[in-house]
DNA sequence: ATTTAGCACTCAAGTTCAAGGAGTGCTAAA
DNA sequence: TTTAGCACTCCTTGAACTTGAGTGCTAAAT
């Protein structure tokens, strides 16, 4: 029993020093010193003490030294296991949560410019990329639908979402369809799919589309392959606005970026924005914070980046993702706390814009 | 005149020393001696004459030496006069323009994916940043102006130009309207102003609202007066989508971005998407080739890189720009023969839109 | 049983020095 | 006017050495 509770002890001490290790690594990007530790802990134990001590973190892998005389840097693994405890502490701060509420105008009143505003702020906060992902048209609510015909074959399609946002596209038929044609497909998606979720729409009419439905005249089938064409059209056609990011040029500042590989890594990724939103998407179906350690991205291009991120609802379901990518070294407390602080006000913002 | 005759065969070859230290430099980054500019000339003068010649060109500045016992490098003063004279001679080869014009497919029919697929064609090409603007709104014709109820005093106004773009905006008015009114509105802008340029429409609306019109009852003028906030708001809000740009990650390959405070640089221009419009917007009027070259850019951010832009045009006037940023040691033959090339074809591209 | 002082040891980073070499400028001959 | 020849410059490279921060281990102290 007695010797349970110095165990518990020890393990708690250790998890101090990790702790320690990971702030002062982060804030000056320096290994850090046994003699570091020992100030920071107030001096209560001598730098041999943890100088042991470090021994243990850095077999247990949780450490490691750039060479031999060096101080210790945390590895992945540590900054795993430090983000892993602090993950469940973090309180969003009043002060904080106020002043980054106080940043979302009155004036702003569309998804676009929620969105933008939010990826300024996490890069401004965070001296990082902010990135944040609209949220993907197939979970958006249906208002309104419009056909507009332009020439000939070319017809303008208007979609409106009950979050005010706006996707048009300009489509090419195989043949030309007159306007009562046109406003007849308009109608029937009006009327039968209002307030719907767009994915929902998709799916039923391509289960009419494929006959399984029965009274259907032979007019409403011709429409709804129109409309399926088009819908399908203007989701594809829109992936690429899905994603906005900004404050590239805060990773310049941070020394790891002297390395011209790791820069070029870093550009790489940005530069590719359907593997960025596919990144983004992969997260979708999870709500709350994500954090991606160096090695544990999916893409290598980021094995010297973390990622965190996380989710924003609308009407109770999850729709978009927020987030940051910037070095492994990073503040994962501050990091944590801002993305998750400033996705619920997302999520309140848009309930706002929607009611 | 038999010494005339001479003096200008001198001026020819110097220039033709110094566009092959150009061309050398360009391609190796490496500062170029005298052995091999003589070689590259085919052997007919000794290293010994180019190294007179190229003592001359020190002194009038056109190139310097890292260091006394380093070959030459070009000097933004010999980048510009290389510049002057390949600008005359830029014939878009037959095989490369067919080449480019192949890769707009024909289902391209947006400015949106013109203006997407030629910044990606530019920095594919010549290995930098392509950017490109989309035409100003203000000088993109009306085809149709809508203004649709959203709730009480929220209204969405959706404006169609004759290119097939469509702008929208979620609009909080002052003052609720009813759905006879915004059709008022809308047809009022509709009949008076369809096939007009938007800012002619704005300055005619501007002139109506402050009265300097005859004729205009009472429920017209206040119509007038939400209109012009209307577009008004449309175009600043507008004005951020006006530039896309692609191939951030080329950079990189340039041994100049080693340097950190280079890349640094040039990641805050940009990130700073405002400052890169109004640079774009400054040299709007003119329709041809513009080439600034490291310190004759207006920002500082730039003084190590050079920015070759052109016009295209739209029913015979000047509404875009498209161009590349890349590093001063640019391959300026190609830079010229492409941007022109790719503007014409932009233009070519609107108008069949258009037609 | 822990903690700590003391000390030898290690290794990156910086410094100095010399050798090597690419490229020039100048001079004198072609 | 061009060119061969040669001395000169100065960057680059690498070896040898110095410095200093930080460690690991041992033996003493708590």
């Amino acid at each position: 029993m007695m010797k349970n509770n110095i165990n518990r002890n020890k393990e708690q001490r250790k998890q101090f020093v990790l702790a320690h290790i990971v702030h002062e690594y982060v804030s000056t990007a320096l290994p850090v010193s046994s003699m570091a530790v020992a100030r920071k802990m107030g001096g209560s134990l001598s730098s041999a003490t943890i100088r042991n001590i470090m021994a243990e973190l850095e077999e247990e892998g949780y450490i490691e030294q750039p060479h031999t005389s060096a101080g210790r840097v945390p590895t992945q693994r540590g900054y795993r296991c430090y983000v892993d405890i602090v993950r469940d502490r973090i309180h969003s701060e009043k002060k904080e949560a106020e002043r980054l509420a106080a940043e979302y105008d009155r004036r702003i009143n569309t998804i676009k410019e929620v969105i933008r505003k939010t990826s300024y702020l996490i890069s401004r906060e965070l001296h990082s990329a902010g990135v944040a992902m609209w949220p993907s048209i197939e979970y958006l609510y249906l208002k309104h639908f419009e056909l507009v015909k332009v020439k000939a074959e070319t017809v303008l399609a208007v979609l409106v979402t009950v979050t005010n946002d706006v996707k048009n596209y300009i489509i090419k038929l195989d043949r030309e369809l007159g306007k009562t044609e046109l406003e007849k497909i308009s109608n029937y998606i009006n009327s039968n799919y209002e307030m719907e979720p767009i994915s929902a729409i998709y799916d039923d009419l391509k289960h009419v589309a494929e006959g399984k439905r029965e009274n259907v005249d032979k007019e409403a089938f011709r429409a709804v392959k129109t409309a399926l064409n088009v819908i399908d059209t203007i989701v594809e056609e829109n992936i690429e606005d899905e994603i906005y990011w900004e404050g590239l040029n805060y990773f310049m500042d941070e020394p790891e970026f002297q390395d011209i590989n790791i820069t070029r890594n870093m550009l790489k990724v940005f530069s590719d924005k359907r593997g960025l939103i596919s990144m983004m998407r992969g997260e979708l179906p999870y709500e709350g914070l994500r954090v991606y350690i160096g090695k544990e991205n999916q893409s290598r291009m980021l094995k010297d980046c973390s990622v965190v991120t996380c989710g924003y609802s609308l009407r109770g379901r999850t729709v978009g993702r927020i987030g940051v990518i910037g070095p492994t070294r990073m503040d994962y407390d501050h990091a944590l706390r801002t993305v998750s602080c400033l996705s619920h006000l997302i999520s309140e913002k848009l309930r706002m814009i929607n009611s």
